[in-house]
DNA sequence: GGTAGTGTGTCCTACATACTCCACACATGA
DNA sequence: TCATGTGTGGAGTATGTAGGACACACTACC
């Protein structure tokens, strides 16, 4: 992983702030997000861990970044996403052990076939 | 879900016990497990919330049980599948959303095709 | 030269997680 | 009857999680 969590955030906060200079400081998107300047002023840094799901899913949505992969970069899995998994452990389980190794367009063909209902 | 986390345990435990009873007791399991009976005893009737994933998983091995079915119950994944879907988290998330609905044999079917390598 | 807005540092807190420790009551066999 | 083994109850603890409160220093503006 090239960014740590905090980094991303903060450097993606710094971009859109070039367009938007008012909206897009720590404190503008502390308060939008439901926060303390001070506490995203940490995230952003790195010096305290991640925040929680539905943080970060706030978070994201204030950013326009994607959620799956903001709580990637946290470690952490949706809870919906788990739900699926947890309904079928074994099965699930297996698919994605099968397909750790393979590569991206492997995995997005599978997406594909499903979808498209080639079958 | 038919079976809570606990209850599950429980009867597993005490089916084993029927051919082993010196080892399947509640004490006997805690031991081989490193837990202190009075917790586990509080898991197996619901009142504790079930244990952490490493301690799921070395009960999973002493009663014989899927570690990935275990920790469904317990509402938790295990950390490998996390870093695979982590890893990458937009590829894996539309293709689990994609799943979701699909029913048990089309996914066993995924799992079939991407292991025999039918493309 | 105040004042408004920026990010940051330090301390604190409430709650959850993942257990342990010790005492107890019951049953069972020697 | 008494030591041994069984499950259970209640209390306590250590660590982690998810932040809040508030003071501070710097900058820009009027």
């Amino acid at each position: 992983m090239r960014h740590s969590f905090g980094s991303y955030i903060r450097e993606r906060r710094e971009h859109l702030q070039k367009s938007n200079p008012r909206a897009f400081t720590l404190r503008g998107v502390s308060r939008e997000v439901g926060l303390e300047p001070s506490y995203l002023s940490k995230i952003e840094r790195d010096t305290q861990p991640p925040p929680s799901e539905e943080t970060i899913k706030r978070l994201a949505a204030v950013l326009g970044e994607d959620g799956d992969m903001l709580l990637a970069m946290a470690g952490k899995i949706s809870t919906d996403l788990k739900e699926v998994i947890c309904r079928r452990p074994q099965l699930f389980g297996q698919l994605l052990r099968e397909l750790k190794n393979q590569p991206d367009h492997a995995v997005l063909r599978l997406v594909r076939e499903v979808r498209d209902g080639e079958w």
